[in-house]
DNA sequence: CGGCATCCTCTTTGATACTG
DNA sequence: CAGTATCAAAGAGGATGCCG
């Protein structure tokens, strides 16, 4: 990206990660951790290839990127976002924050990945009682599935399965949105078909009451 | 800017503040409040105009950005930011704080206006004495001179003079910002040419010892 | 298959000149 | 002051080829 000569911290910041793609290579990164080229290209839905590998250079040259060449049994390339890429967490949460106003409906053809889940969850959901039992939703949706565990007052996420989930929500990902944001209630979200099995009653421990977005 | 295609908070954030310029221009409306086009153009050195306006445009039709054709004796347009625009504001903090780590050194070329210092000052500085007088402290370099008032626990700047400045900071910006983040000490950005008048002590007032940059 | 590089087309940006 | 108009250069997108 041709720098844009300003002296100011904000610009400074665009300069490293304001070119296109950029920061939702971040995303998928800090997301998911290490990747390897095919995860990303996979978490990144429209980018072109010749695109990836330049940006994963020029994030490496900036020092946000770091490869490692794995040995057997792994054998291939492995992407580790670095300290300074933890840092733009804070940056990246802001702007997921301020998107979800755009998250209401869900535009023809847009692609979608389940551990796209992950910033909305942290903004909507929190253990209202850290001393309850840990228990675990799965989100079934046409991506991959997902877990969001809770336990002790941390909610946390990851891809896969639950072995044993006390409750599942299986349907378009703008509903299991809605529910968790609020901003319908699990009647309307049913009513439009998605599909929720198991302790309905869980949902009151974990949907955050006072989230201003 | 054409659509990332992604049903993710993030993504559509950047579908609608990710083009080149455009989280740019929201500094200057959140730093300055309601802008000319000119001072728009003025704070955002090597824009080219064409793309101003374009951008300018985009973000009407976004709903960031409201237009006004002022009656005399303003008799010009004014470009104000709506509610949505200022909600940018925690990402442009979290970018600003974490491209602090690039304005150690000041590039050849780099352009530089008094405004931007704000979201630097609003990260390095604090009352330390809420009960203390009010105060104000004038920044002076090659851009306009700016003040910074601190009075009953609040900090805030603006461009200007101050009528009898406390103490005034008058040289290269980059040392300004060394002294205010506490990388150097009075005695080394001195050494380095900044010409320091007033009340000295009073930076042990404002000085924040806490910050996580 | 994973990790690119090349080629080509199309879009966006930048620089400058000009206008009501 | 607040833009348009024009044109060259850079970047993005898409298809395909290559090599371990």
């Amino acid at each position: 990206m041709r720098s844009y000569g300003e002296y100011c911290s904000i610009a400074k910041a665009l300069d490293v990660v304001g070119d296109r793609w950029t920061l939702l290579i971040i995303r998928e990164l800090l997301i998911r951790g290490a990747c390897r080229y095919t995860d990303l290209k996979n978490g990144l839905p429209g980018i072109a290839t010749n695109l990836l590998s330049d940006r994963i250079r020029e994030l490496e040259a900036a020092g946000l990127v770091q490869r490692e060449d794995a040995p057997p049994p792994v054998a291939t390339t492995l992407f580790h976002p670095t300290g300074a890429a933890r840092e733009l967490e804070p940056a990246l949460r802001a702007l997921g924050l301020w998107g979800v106003r755009f998250m209401t409906s869900r535009a023809d053809g847009d692609e979608f990945r389940s551990q796209w889940f992950t910033y909305p969850v942290s903004f909507f959901l929190q253990d209202g009682d850290p001393d309850g039992p840990p228990v675990s939703i799965e989100l079934q949706t046409a991506s991959d599935p997902m877990v969001i565990e809770i336990s002790g007052g941390e909610v946390h996420t990851r891809l896969g399965t639950a072995t044993a989930p006390d409750l599942i929500l299986r349907g378009e990902p703008q509903l299991i949105l809605a529910l968790l944001s609020a901003k319908l209630t699990v009647a309307e979200v049913t009513a439009h078909g998605l599909e929720i099995s198991g302790d309905i009653g869980l949902l009151e421990r974990v949907l955050a009451h006072d989230v201003a977005a």
